[in-house]
DNA sequence: ATGACTTGACGATACGTCTCGTATCGTCAT
DNA sequence: ATGACGATACGAGACGTATCGTCAAGTCAT
């Protein structure tokens, strides 16, 4: 009855090939133009294949952009705003190509949807590096006990994605400084 | 040839029934489970006609949401914590119930798509007001001349809409005043 | 004024297209 | 012999278009 395992093996080259192809495309033609069919053909991977791995569009594409969307490191220079500034530099390069993935992903949680998670389970490293460097800060005596830490890390993650993700606006040097500078 | 102008007119009154049918639904359903059919369904008005009077879906989802989405005046009482507090906790209020319509508005309004609803045409006289409290407390010297209006209202803007909008979490009063009093 | 006429907005309905996701089947490497 | 893969067909849901008959609102002739 059971035989030890015989048979081929699912193939990761095939998943390689279908999450670049995924991570390309999205790039190109954003979330809402990229197909199931459209992925396959790029990938050579065959439709039924995709969803014999993923269980839906969402799925493949948080996977996708997961890798790229998440940060390197936290600096750590001994000044927050030097630190702050890098690190919200660096959130707004990775997710200006993106920024229409974010939003569509997130779109697609509507209640009670799932998908919604996935988005802010991709931002949420961001987050808790702002949350790092403030608190580093706090630490070693450069910003009071009392700063509201959390509420911070939120309005400078929010005033990237509200002004990139949304507005779809640029932001400057000179704005992203103002912005760690005003406290 | 040319007669005046003869026929029916268009019936507003078609037009007032389709945009409430189409908020109620919004609110009932989230944006991506309302469609042009349901609306057509709900407010007994053909789905043809509803084409002949906006180009596509996003278009009445906008039309809709315009009016109750729009701020009913700026606050002035001489104090820009307590105004500015006072109209954010508007803001969330009024975009709480529309939260998903939102997202998904931005969603659409990506990679110059067509199917474009103006999210940004619609937060923007609340951004508007926000400048507006910021430049009465810089006119009356509660603010210094070269504070960072713009970039203090995005953040502000930013906040609201990145926690209610993208992690649909709850802000409570304690957040929003930390948020309006670290400048 | 009155009654026939014209215009065009509306409702109903059938389509065409696209895309998601499922079902089925033969092939072929392990 | 097993089972993962590619190819292909298919069903469902939604957007947006096309077409047609109806009917009310004005217009014009008498």
């Amino acid at each position: 009855m059971t035989r030890p395992r015989t048979g081929p093996r699912r193939d990761p080259e095939a998943q390689r090939r279908a999450l670049a192809a995924a991570a390309e495309l999205l790039t190109e033609l954003g979330f809402h133009k990229v197909t199931m069919e459209r992925i396959a053909e790029r990938s050579g991977v065959a439709k039924m294949t995709l969803y014999r791995w993923w269980p839906n569009k969402a799925a493949i594409i948080t996977d996708a952009v997961r890798d790229t969307l998440a940060p390197s490191s936290t600096p750590d220079t001994g000044s927050v705003t030097t630190d702050a500034r890098t690190q919200l530099d660096a959130l707004i390069k990775v997710i200006a190509p993106y920024g229409d993935a974010s939003v569509t992903a997130a779109a697609m949680s509507s209640r009670g949807e799932e998908g919604r998670a996935d988005l802010a389970g991709i931002l949420q490293p961001w987050h808790d590096s702002l949350v790092t460097i403030l608190e580093r800060a706090q630490a070693r005596g450069e910003l009071s006990q009392d700063f509201p830490v959390t509420v911070t890390a939120h309005a400078w993650m929010g005033y990237v994605v509200y002004r990139v993700v949304f507005l779809q606006q640029d932001i400057t040097e000179t704005d992203l400084t103002a912005l760690v500078t005003a406290r």
